[in-house]
DNA sequence: GCATAAATAATCAAAAATAATCAAAAAATT
DNA sequence: AATTTTTTGATTATTTTTGATTATTTATGC
């Protein structure tokens, strides 16, 4: 990763938050504490950040108070979001050919990939852009362009994704329930994502403890098809059905 | 390939990413690090973009006189394009399945359109995006994202258009001549819009008076096989071989 | 205030990236 | 066709960055 681009995902998380600690940087970061720690000072010296004992704060605090309440409004369990990302961005290696379900969880993972050997497929349109402008092999399915979250979906994607045979599955869901497995509002995103997991050797369910004993109009899969990946686990009996792993505990 | 295009080509990936490394443009490029390395001086000291460690960071937000030159070049007849681009708009009725072509003149083609009820296809990421923005029923087709262009390519391309009959497709060419018929550079991209061209009942292509008697790497059809629809023809030669739309005559 | 733990700064060797150099290949010139 | 010039890619020496280690500083509880 280039410095510069450090610098930027360091004050764009800074930017998010209003404090970052350096230990969760060098998470985030996936690097060592000398070089967050250096890139702190650099960044200070520019006057870029407030840099103080554990990490750094921002340093725009006053025309906060509107845009604040609009940012956290929207971005609800960011830390989760982001553990959940980088925990599953790590686990990505040379030889997997991997799909990337539309959705914002799995957008937030894309921020985290650094593997440049695998090759990575998704429904996403701004997904593939995403990819693409990391400089990763990205391949798009084709079919309808869904208007509002830009998926691809119907017919013409199921027999698109049927060309191929993912060795990981990203997947993100709406609701998690121990009877209705894993489910989502929209019907044609749900054929969508039970053909993906059908093609795929593992499935991965990116989903923070929110999701949990929710459930939704349209079951994609059966709660033992996927592996879970969560921050903390609200509640035990989920993990007698599947394969969990909580990244926050 | 040609340096002048090399500069080019850096410049338009460092436009849509802002950082790159070297070891990214070597790759997209196909060319050594030495090559990318004096290039990415010789850049820097054109002021055209930042070289950093690693390799380069986009000069953005200077808004300065070195972008205007660059997009000046780049967007050349813009008078001439927008008036074949609403030509063809107009062409467009309710029953038609249309192909949009990627590219940045079938680009400007989807500002104006405005029937609703037709269907559109395309191989065009920010097409795509350009058309469900607007409102409009909109397909990809799948494949392989190709890094510059951000356009649908590859062998899965292809076979994803095979599902569809067009009725009018759309497409961009950047040679037209008598004995080479229609050019592009890309050999994945000409063989997408070939078998567009295959599939669609008639085909159009749009294209300025600068693209004629100009030869390309790769022909994708023969001239009599596709309309063209121009400003004014530069010779009168080329109308004995296909029909020909003169919009600014 | 002192002890303890945590965080930081300083130091240094390894790794990565770069500049400099040079011969081969390509392009332009005669 | 032969010569010169330019461009390219490989090699080597140098510089920069990085991460681990150690010493120092800072915060916190008693």
């Amino acid at each position: 990763m280039l410095t510069q681009q450090r610098y930027q995902a360091i004050l764009k998380i800074l930017n998010e938050r209003n404090a970052v600690t350096v230990s969760q940087l060098t998470e985030l970061l996936n690097t060592s504490e000398s070089t967050i720690r250096r890139d702190l000072t650099a960044l200070d010296e520019m006057g870029k950040l407030n840099k103080v004992f554990g990490g750094a704060t921002s340093i725009k605090h006053n025309s906060g108070a509107i845009e604040d309440s609009v940012s956290q409004r929207e971005e609800v369990m960011i830390d989760e979001k982001n553990a959940i990302a980088v925990y599953c961005a790590k686990t990505i290696n040379d030889s997997d050919f991997i799909y990337i379900d539309a959705g914002t969880t799995t957008s937030k993972l894309i921020d985290y990939i650094s593997n440049t050997k695998a090759t990575y497929v998704t429904n996403g349109i701004v997904h593939a852009r995403k990819l693409i402008q990391k400089g990763l092999k990205a391949y798009i399915i084709g079919g309808k362009v869904k208007p509002l979250t830009e998926a691809i979906v119907g017919v013409e994607s199921i027999k698109s994704i049927k060309n191929f045979n993912f060795t990981k599955a990203f997947m993100g869901a709406n609701g998690i329930d121990i009877d209705s497995g894993f489910t989502t509002p929209d019907i044609e995103e749900a054929l969508v994502k039970e053909e993906a997991i059908k093609r795929s050797y593992v499935s991965f369910i990116l989903a923070d403890r929110s999701k949990f004993r929710k459930v939704c109009p349209v079951t994609f899969s059966d709660i033992s098809k996927c592996c879970i990946i969560t921050d903390i686990l609200p509640t035990p009996e989920f993990a007698q059905h599947t394969v969990i792993k909580e990244v926050m505990k």
